[in-house]
RNA sequence: CGGGGUGUAGCGUAGCCCGGUAUCGCGCCACAUUUGGGAUGUGGAGGUCGUAGGUUCGAAUCCUGCCACCCCGACCA
Protein backbone atom coordinates (compact mmCIF):
# COMPACT_ATOMS: atom_id res chain seq x y z
CA UNK A 1 0.00 0.00 0.00
CA UNK A 2 1.35 3.46 -1.02
CA UNK A 3 2.08 6.13 1.54
CA UNK A 4 -0.01 9.16 0.74
CA UNK A 5 -3.62 9.96 0.33
CA UNK A 6 -4.65 11.53 -3.26
CA UNK A 7 -4.40 15.05 -3.31
CA UNK A 8 -7.44 16.79 -2.84
CA UNK A 9 -6.54 19.84 -5.84
CA UNK A 10 -5.65 16.45 -7.90
CA UNK A 11 -8.90 14.61 -7.78
CA UNK A 12 -11.01 15.37 -5.01
CA UNK A 13 -13.56 12.48 -5.36
CA UNK A 14 -10.67 10.32 -5.66
CA UNK A 15 -9.23 11.70 -2.28
CA UNK A 16 -12.73 11.32 -0.33
CA UNK A 17 -12.89 7.46 -1.35
CA UNK A 18 -9.15 6.34 -0.26
CA UNK A 19 -9.63 8.35 2.84
CA UNK A 20 -12.57 6.63 3.95
CA UNK A 21 -10.98 3.48 3.49
CA UNK A 22 -7.63 4.03 4.86
CA UNK A 23 -8.60 5.51 7.65
CA UNK A 24 -10.91 2.71 8.60
CA UNK A 25 -14.37 3.84 8.30
CA UNK A 26 -15.98 2.35 6.05
CA UNK A 27 -15.45 -0.56 3.33
CA UNK A 28 -18.13 -1.75 0.23
CA UNK A 29 -19.66 -4.87 0.72
CA UNK A 30 -20.57 -7.54 -1.32
CA UNK A 31 -23.70 -5.89 -2.26
CA UNK A 32 -23.48 -3.37 -4.52
CA UNK A 33 -24.36 -0.14 -2.96
CA UNK A 34 -24.42 -1.49 0.61
CA UNK A 35 -21.21 -0.55 3.07
CA UNK A 36 -19.56 -2.24 6.28
CA UNK A 37 -18.72 0.63 8.35
CA UNK A 38 -15.82 -0.52 10.24
CA UNK A 39 -15.51 0.02 14.21
CA UNK A 40 -13.62 3.35 13.91
CA UNK A 41 -16.11 4.94 11.69
CA UNK A 42 -18.63 3.47 13.36
CA UNK A 43 -17.59 4.80 17.09
CA UNK A 44 -17.62 8.42 15.56
CA UNK A 45 -21.52 7.60 14.07
CA UNK A 46 -22.09 6.36 17.72
CA UNK A 47 -20.73 9.65 18.90
CA UNK A 48 -23.16 11.13 16.72
CA UNK A 49 -25.80 9.34 17.65
CA UNK A 50 -25.76 9.73 21.69
CA UNK A 51 -25.65 13.91 21.49
CA UNK A 52 -28.25 13.57 19.03
CA UNK A 53 -30.31 11.16 20.89
CA UNK A 54 -29.52 13.82 24.13
CA UNK A 55 -31.05 16.28 22.05
CA UNK A 56 -34.12 14.63 20.43
CA UNK A 57 -35.11 13.93 24.55
CA UNK A 58 -34.32 17.41 25.78
CA UNK A 59 -37.03 18.50 22.87
CA UNK A 60 -39.26 15.97 24.63
CA UNK A 61 -39.29 12.96 22.57
CA UNK A 62 -39.13 9.37 23.03
CA UNK A 63 -37.66 6.70 21.02
CA UNK A 64 -39.62 4.07 19.77
CA UNK A 65 -39.08 1.12 17.06
CA UNK A 66 -41.71 0.02 13.56
CA UNK A 67 -40.81 -2.53 11.74
CA UNK A 68 -38.51 -2.81 8.47
CA UNK A 69 -41.17 -4.37 6.21
CA UNK A 70 -44.25 -2.27 5.15
CA UNK A 71 -46.95 -3.69 3.30
CA UNK A 72 -46.82 -2.64 -0.72
CA UNK A 73 -50.51 -1.23 -0.16
CA UNK A 74 -49.44 1.18 2.44
CA UNK A 75 -46.98 3.00 0.11
CA UNK A 76 -49.79 3.97 -2.33
CA UNK A 77 -52.29 5.61 0.16
CA UNK A 78 -49.92 9.34 -0.14
CA UNK A 79 -50.33 9.88 -3.95
CA UNK A 80 -47.27 12.11 -4.10
CA UNK A 81 -45.19 9.89 -1.30
CA UNK A 82 -45.32 6.55 -3.47
CA UNK A 83 -44.50 8.84 -6.37
CA UNK A 84 -41.17 10.11 -4.75
CA UNK A 85 -40.08 6.80 -3.80
CA UNK A 86 -41.65 4.03 -5.69
CA UNK A 87 -38.54 3.57 -8.04
CA UNK A 88 -35.93 3.02 -5.59
CA UNK A 89 -38.13 0.74 -3.10
CA UNK A 90 -37.10 -3.20 -2.54
CA UNK A 91 -39.62 -5.80 -2.25
CA UNK A 92 -39.61 -8.91 -0.79
CA UNK A 93 -41.74 -11.67 -2.49
CA UNK A 94 -40.89 -14.86 -0.70
CA UNK A 95 -40.71 -15.94 2.72
CA UNK A 96 -38.90 -19.15 1.96
CA UNK A 97 -35.80 -21.01 0.29
CA UNK A 98 -35.55 -24.64 -0.46
CA UNK A 99 -32.87 -26.50 -2.43
CA UNK A 100 -32.47 -26.39 -5.99
CA UNK A 101 -32.91 -30.24 -7.94
CA UNK A 102 -29.46 -30.87 -8.10
CA UNK A 103 -28.95 -30.08 -4.49
CA UNK A 104 -25.98 -27.53 -5.39
CA UNK A 105 -27.55 -24.18 -4.91
CA UNK A 106 -30.90 -22.59 -3.10
CA UNK A 107 -33.18 -21.35 -4.69
CA UNK A 108 -36.70 -19.63 -3.96
CA UNK A 109 -39.47 -22.15 -3.53
CA UNK A 110 -42.47 -20.51 -5.21
CA UNK A 111 -44.79 -21.98 -2.97
CA UNK A 112 -43.79 -19.36 -0.44
CA UNK A 113 -45.40 -15.92 -2.25
CA UNK A 114 -46.42 -13.63 0.04
CA UNK A 115 -49.65 -12.71 -0.91
CA UNK A 116 -48.75 -9.29 -0.37
CA UNK A 117 -45.36 -7.98 -1.08
CA UNK A 118 -43.47 -6.13 1.42
CA UNK A 119 -41.50 -3.24 0.41
CA UNK A 120 -38.33 -2.74 2.97
CA UNK A 121 -38.84 0.83 4.22
CA UNK A 122 -37.22 3.55 2.46
CA UNK A 123 -38.88 5.68 5.30
CA UNK A 124 -41.76 5.06 7.96
CA UNK A 125 -44.24 7.53 7.76
CA UNK A 126 -46.86 4.86 5.89
CA UNK A 127 -46.12 2.29 8.61
CA UNK A 128 -46.25 5.05 11.58
CA UNK A 129 -49.41 6.80 10.49
CA UNK A 130 -50.99 3.30 9.89
CA UNK A 131 -49.98 2.86 13.57
CA UNK A 132 -51.03 6.19 14.98
CA UNK A 133 -54.53 6.12 13.65
CA UNK A 134 -55.04 3.64 16.85
CA UNK A 135 -53.13 5.65 19.16
CA UNK A 136 -54.62 8.71 18.82
CA UNK A 137 -57.88 9.66 19.55
CA UNK A 138 -58.17 12.68 21.63
CA UNK A 139 -56.50 16.38 21.56
CA UNK A 140 -55.28 14.51 25.25
CA UNK A 141 -53.40 12.11 23.26
CA UNK A 142 -51.52 14.98 21.71
CA UNK A 143 -48.94 15.75 21.00
CA UNK A 144 -47.88 12.50 20.21
CA UNK A 145 -43.11 12.82 19.65
CA UNK A 146 -41.28 9.52 17.88
CA UNK A 147 -38.05 9.04 17.35
CA UNK A 148 -36.64 5.91 15.74
CA UNK A 149 -33.07 4.85 14.69
CA UNK A 150 -33.47 2.43 12.22
CA UNK A 151 -32.06 1.52 8.90
CA UNK A 152 -33.86 2.14 5.61
CA UNK A 153 -33.51 1.27 1.97
CA UNK A 154 -33.75 3.08 -1.00
CA UNK A 155 -31.92 1.42 -4.36
CA UNK A 156 -30.11 4.12 -5.68
CA UNK A 157 -28.84 3.76 -9.02
CA UNK A 158 -24.78 5.64 -7.87
CA UNK A 159 -24.09 5.15 -4.41
CA UNK A 160 -20.80 6.04 -2.33
CA UNK A 161 -19.60 5.63 1.25
CA UNK A 162 -21.47 7.57 3.44
CA UNK A 163 -22.78 9.83 1.00
CA UNK A 164 -25.60 7.73 -0.72
CA UNK A 165 -25.35 4.21 -0.09
CA UNK A 166 -28.46 1.46 -0.77
CA UNK A 167 -28.87 0.68 3.02
CA UNK A 168 -28.30 3.69 5.07
CA UNK A 169 -28.75 4.02 9.28
CA UNK A 170 -30.65 7.63 10.13
CA UNK A 171 -33.23 8.47 12.99
CA UNK A 172 -36.93 9.38 11.70
CA UNK A 173 -38.72 11.64 14.40
CA UNK A 174 -42.70 11.47 13.14
CA UNK A 175 -44.80 13.89 15.30
CA UNK A 176 -48.57 14.44 15.42
CA UNK A 177 -50.00 17.92 16.51
CA UNK A 178 -53.36 19.33 17.28
CA UNK A 179 -53.05 22.27 15.41
CA UNK A 180 -51.28 23.39 12.30
CA UNK A 181 -48.80 26.07 14.16
CA UNK A 182 -47.54 23.36 16.42
CA UNK A 183 -46.41 21.75 13.66
CA UNK A 184 -44.83 23.84 12.11
CA UNK A 185 -42.52 25.27 15.46
CA UNK A 186 -41.88 21.57 15.79
CA UNK A 187 -40.48 21.31 12.03
CA UNK A 188 -38.53 24.38 12.48
CA UNK A 189 -37.25 23.30 16.01
CA UNK A 190 -35.98 20.46 14.90
CA UNK A 191 -34.11 21.93 12.26
CA UNK A 192 -32.30 24.02 14.76
CA UNK A 193 -31.93 20.72 16.49
CA UNK A 194 -29.98 20.19 14.08
CA UNK A 195 -28.48 23.07 13.12
CA UNK A 196 -27.07 23.63 16.41
CA UNK A 197 -25.81 19.99 16.25
CA UNK A 198 -23.85 20.30 12.83
CA UNK A 199 -22.55 23.70 14.39
CA UNK A 200 -21.27 22.92 17.71
CA UNK A 201 -20.46 19.21 17.33
CA UNK A 202 -19.42 18.91 13.65
CA UNK A 203 -18.18 22.28 13.85
CA UNK A 204 -19.65 22.33 10.16
CA UNK A 205 -21.23 25.79 9.52
CA UNK A 206 -24.69 24.91 7.93
CA UNK A 207 -27.64 27.47 6.18
CA UNK A 208 -30.61 26.82 7.60
CA UNK A 209 -33.59 26.83 5.19
CA UNK A 210 -36.93 25.64 2.93
CA UNK A 211 -36.32 23.71 -0.16
CA UNK A 212 -38.12 24.73 -3.33
CA UNK A 213 -41.04 22.86 -4.37
CA UNK A 214 -39.03 20.84 -6.49
CA UNK A 215 -36.57 19.46 -3.66
CA UNK A 216 -39.37 19.02 -1.32
CA UNK A 217 -39.86 15.74 0.67
CA UNK A 218 -42.91 13.73 -1.13
CA UNK A 219 -45.64 14.22 1.02
CA UNK A 220 -44.64 17.61 2.65
CA UNK A 221 -46.31 21.06 2.65
CA UNK A 222 -42.52 22.57 3.31
CA UNK A 223 -39.06 21.07 3.77
CA UNK A 224 -36.93 22.75 6.35
CA UNK A 225 -33.23 21.71 5.82
CA UNK A 226 -29.66 22.49 6.89
CA UNK A 227 -27.33 22.48 3.53
CA UNK A 228 -23.38 22.79 4.24
CA UNK A 229 -20.63 22.98 1.85
CA UNK A 230 -17.99 20.71 1.35
CA UNK A 231 -14.36 21.84 0.48
CA UNK A 232 -14.89 21.64 -3.23
CA UNK A 233 -17.79 23.70 -3.86
CA UNK A 234 -20.54 21.81 -3.83
CA UNK A 235 -23.49 21.67 -1.34
CA UNK A 236 -24.44 18.84 1.06
CA UNK A 237 -27.62 18.43 2.49
CA UNK A 238 -27.35 17.89 6.01
CA UNK A 239 -30.77 17.37 7.30
CA UNK A 240 -34.23 17.76 6.88
CA UNK A 241 -37.06 18.41 8.56
CA UNK A 242 -40.92 18.35 7.23
CA UNK A 243 -44.22 19.80 7.57
CA UNK A 244 -46.52 17.22 6.83
CA UNK A 245 -49.60 19.45 7.10
CA UNK A 246 -52.59 16.95 6.99
CA UNK A 247 -51.50 14.43 4.11
CA UNK A 248 -50.45 11.36 5.97
CA UNK A 249 -53.22 11.99 8.58
CA UNK A 250 -56.07 12.12 5.61
CA UNK A 251 -54.25 9.34 3.87
CA UNK A 252 -54.62 7.18 6.97
CA UNK A 253 -57.28 8.75 8.73
CA UNK A 254 -56.03 9.67 11.73
CA UNK A 255 -58.30 12.44 13.10
CA UNK A 256 -59.02 13.64 16.59
CA UNK A 257 -61.42 15.01 19.10
CA UNK A 258 -61.22 18.72 19.87
CA UNK A 259 -61.59 19.75 23.00
CA UNK A 260 -64.48 21.91 21.50
CA UNK A 261 -66.14 18.40 20.72
CA UNK A 262 -65.29 18.29 16.75
CA UNK A 263 -63.52 15.68 14.69
CA UNK A 264 -60.34 17.08 12.87
CA UNK A 265 -57.59 15.50 10.94
CA UNK A 266 -53.99 15.92 12.95
CA UNK A 267 -50.88 17.77 11.84
CA UNK A 268 -47.96 16.06 11.26
CA UNK A 269 -44.03 16.40 10.61
CA UNK A 270 -41.03 13.80 9.82
CA UNK A 271 -37.32 14.75 10.09
CA UNK A 272 -34.07 12.73 9.74
CA UNK A 273 -30.49 12.85 9.57
CA UNK A 274 -28.22 10.01 8.00
CA UNK A 275 -25.04 8.26 8.25
CA UNK A 276 -24.65 10.97 5.61
CA UNK A 277 -23.46 13.31 8.23
CA UNK A 278 -20.58 11.30 8.25
CA UNK A 279 -19.84 12.22 4.41
CA UNK A 280 -20.09 15.76 5.64
CA UNK A 281 -17.69 15.62 8.40
CA UNK A 282 -15.16 14.23 6.79
CA UNK A 283 -15.32 16.51 3.43
CA UNK A 284 -15.60 19.99 5.54
CA UNK A 285 -12.35 19.44 7.52
CA UNK A 286 -10.20 16.88 6.56
CA UNK A 287 -7.13 17.42 4.08
CA UNK A 288 -4.35 15.61 2.36
CA UNK A 289 -3.08 13.73 5.20
CA UNK A 290 -6.18 12.79 6.16
CA UNK A 291 -9.42 12.76 8.59
CA UNK A 292 -9.35 16.05 10.82
CA UNK A 293 -12.31 15.14 13.35
CA UNK A 294 -13.32 17.74 15.91
CA UNK A 295 -12.97 17.02 19.74
CA UNK A 296 -16.24 16.71 20.23
CA UNK A 297 -17.01 13.73 17.89
CA UNK A 298 -13.54 12.01 18.16
CA UNK A 299 -13.40 8.24 19.20
CA UNK A 300 -10.39 9.45 20.89
CA UNK A 301 -9.20 13.42 21.39
CA UNK A 302 -5.31 12.67 22.72
CA UNK A 303 -3.45 9.76 21.97
CA UNK A 304 0.06 9.02 23.86
CA UNK A 305 2.80 8.02 21.41
CA UNK A 306 5.74 6.26 23.70
CA UNK A 307 9.45 6.96 22.04
CA UNK A 308 11.94 4.63 23.79
CA UNK A 309 14.25 1.67 23.58
CA UNK A 310 13.97 -1.15 25.24
CA UNK A 311 11.69 -2.19 27.52
CA UNK A 312 13.28 -0.43 30.38
CA UNK A 313 12.50 3.14 28.66
CA UNK A 314 8.98 1.92 28.18
CA UNK A 315 8.25 1.35 31.96
CA UNK A 316 9.18 4.73 32.52
CA UNK A 317 7.58 6.58 30.17
CA UNK A 318 4.36 4.08 30.35
CA UNK A 319 4.19 5.03 34.18
CA UNK A 320 4.38 8.81 33.31
CA UNK A 321 1.83 8.24 30.42
CA UNK A 322 -0.30 6.84 33.41
CA UNK A 323 -0.51 9.66 35.19
CA UNK A 324 -1.01 11.83 32.08
CA UNK A 325 -3.97 9.69 31.36
CA UNK A 326 -5.48 10.19 34.47
CA UNK A 327 -5.20 13.45 34.39
CA UNK A 328 -6.66 13.86 31.38
CA UNK A 329 -9.77 11.45 32.25
CA UNK A 330 -10.62 13.21 34.99
CA UNK A 331 -11.85 15.88 33.18
CA UNK A 332 -13.77 13.87 30.58
CA UNK A 333 -10.95 13.57 28.07
CA UNK A 334 -11.05 10.43 25.99
CA UNK A 335 -7.08 9.04 25.75
CA UNK A 336 -5.48 6.29 24.17
CA UNK A 337 -1.87 4.86 24.75
CA UNK A 338 -0.50 3.17 21.95
CA UNK A 339 2.39 1.52 23.85
CA UNK A 340 2.21 -1.17 20.61
CA UNK A 341 5.93 -1.97 20.02
CA UNK A 342 4.80 -3.50 16.45
CA UNK A 343 4.81 -0.21 15.17
CA UNK A 344 7.66 2.93 15.33
CA UNK A 345 6.61 6.47 16.28
CA UNK A 346 6.79 7.53 12.76
CA UNK A 347 4.57 4.97 11.53
CA UNK A 348 1.86 5.75 14.36
CA UNK A 349 2.30 10.08 13.94
CA UNK A 350 1.09 9.08 10.53
CA UNK A 351 -1.66 6.59 11.38
CA UNK A 352 -3.10 8.70 13.92
CA UNK A 353 -3.17 12.03 11.67
CA UNK A 354 -4.74 9.54 8.98
CA UNK A 355 -7.54 9.02 11.95
CA UNK A 356 -7.61 12.44 12.60
CA UNK A 357 -6.85 12.23 16.55
CA UNK A 358 -6.74 16.02 17.23
CA UNK A 359 -4.03 16.00 19.73
CA UNK A 360 -1.03 13.86 19.82
CA UNK A 361 1.45 13.68 22.94
CA UNK A 362 4.95 12.40 22.12
CA UNK A 363 6.86 10.83 24.87
CA UNK A 364 10.62 10.13 24.76
CA UNK A 365 13.49 10.03 26.90
CA UNK A 366 14.94 13.50 26.55
CA UNK A 367 11.03 14.82 27.41
CA UNK A 368 11.43 12.41 31.19
CA UNK A 369 14.76 13.84 31.51
CA UNK A 370 13.14 17.65 31.38
CA UNK A 371 9.63 16.86 32.43
CA UNK A 372 7.93 17.79 29.13
CA UNK A 373 6.16 16.31 26.60
CA UNK A 374 5.30 17.17 22.69
CA UNK A 375 2.03 18.09 21.77
CA UNK A 376 1.16 18.18 18.19
CA UNK A 377 -1.91 19.50 16.85
CA UNK A 378 -3.67 17.63 13.85
CA UNK A 379 -6.10 20.42 12.98
CA UNK A 380 -2.95 22.63 11.84
CA UNK A 381 -0.48 20.18 12.00
CA UNK A 382 1.56 22.68 14.32
CA UNK A 383 3.97 21.04 17.48
CA UNK A 384 5.14 22.48 20.76
CA UNK A 385 7.25 21.84 23.48
CA UNK A 386 4.90 21.94 26.98
CA UNK A 387 6.80 21.70 30.25
CA UNK A 388 4.63 19.80 32.80
CA UNK A 389 6.21 21.43 35.93
CA UNK A 390 5.02 24.91 33.97
CA UNK A 391 1.08 24.08 33.31
CA UNK A 392 -1.56 22.00 34.59
CA UNK A 393 -1.78 19.24 31.78
CA UNK A 394 -5.64 18.62 32.11
CA UNK A 395 -6.73 22.34 31.64
CA UNK A 396 -3.96 23.37 29.24
CA UNK A 397 -5.18 20.14 26.58
CA UNK A 398 -8.90 20.74 27.81
CA UNK A 399 -8.72 24.24 26.44
CA UNK A 400 -6.75 23.57 23.53
CA UNK A 401 -9.37 20.49 22.65
CA UNK A 402 -11.92 23.80 22.71
CA UNK A 403 -9.97 25.50 20.82
CA UNK A 404 -9.74 23.10 18.14
CA UNK A 405 -12.82 23.07 18.22
CA UNK A 406 -13.66 26.52 17.54
CA UNK A 407 -10.62 26.88 14.96
CA UNK A 408 -11.80 24.19 12.85
CA UNK A 409 -15.71 25.63 12.64
CA UNK A 410 -14.63 29.07 12.04
CA UNK A 411 -11.53 28.09 9.07
CA UNK A 412 -14.86 26.30 7.44
CA UNK A 413 -17.28 29.35 7.96
CA UNK A 414 -14.93 31.64 6.52
CA UNK A 415 -14.24 29.41 3.56
CA UNK A 416 -17.96 28.81 3.32
CA UNK A 417 -18.18 32.85 3.25
CA UNK A 418 -15.52 33.28 0.96
CA UNK A 419 -17.41 30.63 -1.54
CA UNK A 420 -20.78 32.44 -1.23
CA UNK A 421 -21.13 34.95 -4.20
CA UNK A 422 -24.29 37.19 -4.89
CA UNK A 423 -24.64 36.98 -8.71
CA UNK A 424 -26.72 39.40 -10.54
CA UNK A 425 -26.83 38.30 -14.30
CA UNK A 426 -27.25 34.96 -15.81
CA UNK A 427 -23.64 35.47 -17.32
CA UNK A 428 -22.12 36.00 -13.77
CA UNK A 429 -24.00 32.93 -13.06
CA UNK A 430 -22.81 30.64 -14.82
CA UNK A 431 -19.14 32.37 -14.85
CA UNK A 432 -18.95 32.43 -10.70
CA UNK A 433 -20.47 28.55 -11.01
CA UNK A 434 -18.28 27.23 -13.34
CA UNK A 435 -15.04 29.01 -12.20
CA UNK A 436 -15.22 29.56 -8.50
CA UNK A 437 -18.34 26.84 -7.30
CA UNK A 438 -20.08 27.41 -3.57
CA UNK A 439 -23.18 28.78 -3.36
CA UNK A 440 -24.61 30.98 -5.31
CA UNK A 441 -27.15 33.69 -3.71
CA UNK A 442 -29.42 34.67 -6.54
CA UNK A 443 -33.00 36.15 -7.53
CA UNK A 444 -35.33 33.26 -8.65
CA UNK A 445 -38.65 34.07 -9.76
CA UNK A 446 -40.34 31.11 -7.56
CA UNK A 447 -41.02 28.75 -10.16
CA UNK A 448 -40.37 25.10 -10.98
CA UNK A 449 -39.78 25.75 -14.61
CA UNK A 450 -36.97 27.96 -14.38
CA UNK A 451 -35.30 26.05 -11.43
CA UNK A 452 -35.36 22.72 -13.67
CA UNK A 453 -34.04 25.12 -16.79
CA UNK A 454 -31.26 26.08 -14.41
CA UNK A 455 -30.55 22.78 -13.40
CA UNK A 456 -30.65 21.34 -17.11
CA UNK A 457 -28.38 23.96 -18.39
CA UNK A 458 -25.42 24.07 -15.19
CA UNK A 459 -26.37 21.17 -13.27
CA UNK A 460 -27.10 23.72 -10.26
CA UNK A 461 -30.16 23.55 -8.38
CA UNK A 462 -31.52 25.60 -5.56
CA UNK A 463 -30.32 24.12 -2.23
CA UNK A 464 -32.80 26.38 -0.32
CA UNK A 465 -34.43 29.72 0.74
CA UNK A 466 -32.34 30.87 3.25
CA UNK A 467 -34.27 31.20 6.20
CA UNK A 468 -32.70 34.26 7.42
CA UNK A 469 -32.53 35.99 3.87
CA UNK A 470 -33.20 39.63 3.68
CA UNK A 471 -36.46 41.13 1.41
CA UNK A 472 -35.02 42.82 -1.48
CA UNK A 473 -36.79 43.24 -4.56
CA UNK A 474 -35.02 42.03 -7.60
CA UNK A 475 -34.97 40.21 -10.85
CA UNK A 476 -34.86 36.76 -11.49
CA UNK A 477 -31.52 35.76 -12.42
CA UNK A 478 -32.74 33.38 -15.27
CA UNK A 479 -36.38 34.80 -16.56
CA UNK A 480 -35.73 38.63 -15.52
CA UNK A 481 -39.23 38.19 -13.77
CA UNK A 482 -40.12 39.78 -10.77
CA UNK A 483 -38.46 38.42 -6.95
CA UNK A 484 -39.08 38.91 -3.25
CA UNK A 485 -35.39 37.96 -2.60
CA UNK A 486 -32.43 35.88 -3.10
CA UNK A 487 -32.33 31.78 -3.33
CA UNK A 488 -28.71 29.71 -2.60
CA UNK A 489 -27.91 27.67 -5.93
CA UNK A 490 -25.16 25.26 -6.28
CA UNK A 491 -24.49 21.94 -7.68
CA UNK A 492 -24.77 19.04 -4.82
CA UNK A 493 -23.74 15.83 -3.33
C1' C B 1 -31.07 1.81 -17.44
C1' G B 2 -27.79 4.22 -21.84
C1' G B 3 -22.31 5.47 -23.23
C1' G B 4 -17.09 4.48 -21.97
C1' G B 5 -13.43 1.78 -19.08
C1' U B 6 -11.38 -2.03 -15.84
C1' G B 7 -11.23 -7.12 -13.59
C1' U B 8 -4.08 -10.92 -12.48
C1' A B 9 -1.93 -12.80 -4.20
C1' G B 10 -4.93 -8.79 1.25
C1' C B 11 -3.89 -3.90 -1.72
C1' G B 12 -1.69 -1.55 -6.14
C1' U B 13 0.28 -3.44 -10.69
C1' A B 14 3.53 -5.80 -15.32
C1' G B 15 2.49 -9.42 -18.87
C1' C B 16 -2.36 -9.53 -23.31
C1' C B 17 -1.25 -6.50 -29.43
C1' C B 18 2.50 -11.18 -31.23
C1' G B 19 -0.68 -18.07 -27.05
C1' G B 20 4.01 -22.01 -24.02
C1' U B 21 1.30 -22.06 -16.18
C1' A B 22 2.77 -15.19 -14.04
C1' U B 23 6.37 -9.62 -12.93
C1' C B 24 7.27 -5.92 -9.45
C1' G B 25 6.04 -2.85 -5.12
C1' C B 26 3.33 -2.49 -0.50
C1' G B 27 1.39 -5.57 3.14
C1' C B 28 1.88 -10.53 5.77
C1' C B 29 5.23 -14.48 8.61
C1' A B 30 10.36 -15.66 10.98
C1' C B 31 15.06 -13.89 12.77
C1' A B 32 18.57 -10.00 13.64
C1' U B 33 19.80 -4.98 13.99
C1' U B 34 16.48 -0.72 14.90
C1' U B 35 12.70 3.13 17.56
C1' G B 36 12.23 11.93 18.40
C1' G B 37 8.06 11.65 11.31
C1' G B 38 5.60 5.87 7.61
C1' A B 39 13.27 1.47 9.50
C1' U B 40 16.96 -2.03 7.24
C1' G B 41 18.85 -6.77 5.98
C1' U B 42 18.25 -12.01 5.22
C1' G B 43 14.88 -15.91 4.62
C1' G B 44 9.67 -17.39 3.77
C1' A B 45 4.28 -18.01 2.80
C1' G B 46 0.53 -16.55 -0.42
C1' G B 47 -2.36 -16.79 -7.32
C1' U B 48 -9.01 -21.69 -9.82
C1' C B 49 -5.29 -14.70 -13.83
C1' G B 50 -13.78 -12.10 -12.37
C1' U B 51 -16.94 -16.22 -14.30
C1' A B 52 -19.02 -19.88 -17.93
C1' G B 53 -18.22 -21.73 -22.51
C1' G B 54 -15.52 -21.85 -27.36
C1' U B 55 -10.89 -22.05 -30.65
C1' U B 56 -6.06 -24.65 -29.91
C1' C B 57 -1.42 -29.88 -28.72
C1' G B 58 -1.41 -25.74 -25.24
C1' A B 59 -5.26 -19.72 -23.13
C1' A B 60 -3.97 -14.51 -18.19
C1' U B 61 -3.20 -13.71 -23.58
C1' C B 62 -7.72 -14.99 -29.16
C1' C B 63 -13.57 -15.37 -29.60
C1' U B 64 -18.67 -15.31 -27.23
C1' G B 65 -22.05 -14.93 -23.11
C1' C B 66 -22.62 -13.54 -18.09
C1' C B 67 -21.16 -11.04 -13.44
C1' A B 68 -18.83 -7.23 -10.62
C1' C B 69 -16.58 -2.56 -10.00
C1' C B 70 -15.12 2.56 -11.67
C1' C B 71 -16.15 7.10 -14.67
C1' C B 72 -19.93 10.01 -17.52
C1' G B 73 -25.42 10.69 -18.16
C1' A B 74 -30.93 9.95 -16.14
C1' C B 75 -32.59 9.42 -10.41
C1' C B 76 -31.69 10.65 -5.32
C1' A B 77 -30.58 12.20 1.57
Amino acid sequence: MSKGLPKRSEDYSLWYNELVKRADLAENSPVRGCMVIKPYGFSIWEKMQAQLDKMFKETGHQNAYFPLFIPKSYLSKEASHVEGFAKECAVVTHYRLKNSEDGKEVVIDPDAKLEEELIIRPTSETVIWSTYKNWIQSYRDLPLLVNQWANVVRWEMRTRLFLRTAEFLWQEGHTAHATKQEAVDEAVQMMEVYAAFAEQYMAVPVVRGIKSENERFAGAEDTYCIEALMQDGKALQAGTSHFLGQNFAKAFDVKFATKEGGLEYVWGTSWGVSTRLMGALIMAHSDDNGLVLPPKLAPNQVVIVPIYRGDEELAKISEKAKEIMTKLRSKGITVHFDNRDTHKPGWKFAEYELKGVPLRIAMGPRDLENNTIELARRDTLSKETVNLSEVNLEDYIFDKLEEIQNSIYTKALSFRKEMTTEVNSWEEFKEILESKGGFISAHWDGTGETEDKIKELTKATIRCIPIDREDEDGQCVFSGKPSKGRVLFAKAY
